[in-house]
DNA sequence: TAGGTATTTAGAAATTTTTCTAAATACGCA
DNA sequence: TGCGTATTTAGAAAAATTTCTAAATACCTA
């Protein structure tokens, strides 16, 4: 559950949309499914890259399965934009910069 | 140069990593693919995407190119997380969320 | 102007992601 | 138990992204 899941799932327009859904309070992956004009299986797929990139949680009640959003995560994405943001002629040495995880091994 | 380029944009590692240099000040594109195992039309390829994304500019000088952190793109993308983050039981109203650009246009 | 360095463009191959259909699993209720 | 609803999994097709090689462009300097 690194930065690379949560970017990667953050990049797609219909994940971006599910997460402004929930934003109103938890709903099952039918109700979430029911805005798209796509089948369940394919929600449920985006709802997994979702879950995966712990930007929400899921609970099992009756048999529906709920998606709640997990702000604890974007908390996070937050900071490293901050970090991003904070010029190079700071006053004060901000401390190591947090390095974002190139895949930078052996190419051909 | 909507959310949606930008999110892609940041999507990728290598994409992440420049953006991460480029914190120190700003590099031509040569000195920047110094540091990644790639051919220079891939470099060139990244950096044109970011730069589609508006998450840096590009200045000529001499027949380097050079790139440059653009800041103002990662606050807007920062008040979207704000926005997500802000509850559904806040006692203002915090007025229309911003709707993510899903494509949720006619499928088959 | 000719040659050299820096970078981008074009087009193709490789890889990854998104989507679908069909089938499987899980659970509640009569 | 057996049926019906909700959701996920598997596997394949379609679409998009990443990467490369080769060639083109841009600009400086001798």
């Amino acid at each position: 559950m690194g930065f690379q899941e949560t970017f990667k799932a953050l990049s797609d327009p219909v994940r971006r949309e599910i997460l402004t859904m929930l934003r109103d309070g938890k709903m099952s992956a039918g109700e979430i499914g029911a805005h798209f004009d796509m089948t369940g299986a394919t929600m449920s797929y985006h709802l997994k890259q979702l879950k995966n990139a712990g930007l929400v949680s899921e609970s099992k009640e009756k048999n529906f399965v709920y998606y709640e959003l997990n702000t604890s995560v974007f908390e996070e994405i937050v900071m490293w934009f901050e970090e991003l943001g904070a010029k190079k002629n700071e006053k004060t040495d901000m401390g190591n910069s947090r390095t974002a995880d190139a895949d930078n091994s052996g190419g051909n």
